[in-house]
DNA sequence: AAAATTTATTATGCATGCATAATAAATTTT
DNA sequence: AAAATTTATTATGCATGCATAATAAATTTT
């Protein structure tokens, strides 16, 4: 198991919990993506659409089509931001708010599961190392400065 | 962090790690998948696509369509399989052979900083972590057995 | 051997992420 | 205050993953 690459591994792990998510997702009508915007708005007061990119780390284009079919399918509602005119806040609509609690059971169902199964010090440390790699990626230690002069490597 | 879930972390890890192959892979003029499909590919005999899909953890039906852009961009040919005449034989063309030594030099370079970031204990249990994780989905050990029941939880 | 099943591939449609471009409304500069 | 810049949003196009359906070639059953 030590052959794969890192890259590889995350990959493989996060694709085949996307694949999960999205079938359970399946079974009350929604989507993975769907699932994680409905509980990124708060189900009490009017959320501003800028606060959702940074909170699902998602670019504000692609939330745009999401929100927009979301509002299609009577999940959630917009409304003008009368502090912005620019702006846009977010309701749950009764419809929106039961599939939230449904996307909730499944988020906690498998972060419950996956803690009964890695103990505490092992979690802490996956944590970790999530983060130094975050970390490297964001502070540009990973990108190749030179990538036009490594070209010819090989030849 | 800790108030973060797995999944997120996960997601939010992989999408960084996502991000970045396909901004160093632009610089040569490809992209992550193509990279990943490049590097499945053996450079010295022909590759059966079938053998691609299971190395690459993705379906027969997404290869196929990057297989396709791929030999219209001229980086692979396609030949049928003279012992299978349902399959194809995948051969890297001198273009793409150059773009599959890019790509390796990224990924080489992404587990390289990442090790030298990260003891090999903490590598190792970060391996095992994600074992467990994607043993458990496969495993069937999280979808829940009962949505249909658990639908109404939450009024 | 003929019929039924499985396997490999492709085409298409849908969802989702990104990038780019356009537009309108703030905000900051001058 | 007017001009320039920034910010929030949307539309569109491209890439990628999945699912489903269709087709042709093996393979297995009968």
């Amino acid at each position: 198991m030590k052959d794969i690459t890192i890259d590889y591994a995350l990959r493989a792990t996060w694709q085949s919990v996307a694949r999960m998510y999205n079938e359970e997702a399946k079974n009350f009508g929604t989507t993975m993506a769907v699932g994680f915007t409905l509980l990124s708005i708060d189900p009490k007061t009017g959320t501003p659409s800028t606060s959702l990119g940074p909170k699902m780390g998602m670019e504000a284009t692609s939330l745009s089509r999401i929100l927009k079919s979301m509002e299609e399918k009577g999940l959630i509602t917009r409304k003008p931001n009368p502090e912005d005119g620019r702006g846009v806040l977010i309701y749950l609509t009764p419809f929106g708010l039961e599939k939230r609690e449904d996307s909730k059971d499944v988020v906690l169902r498998f972060n419950e599961v996956v803690r009964q199964n890695v103990s505490e010090e092992e979690l802490n440390n996956f944590f970790k190392v999530m983060e130094t790699i975050n970390g490297l990626i964001s502070e540009k230690k990973i990108y190749s400065r030179n990538t036009k002069l490594n070209n010819n490597h090989h030849q």
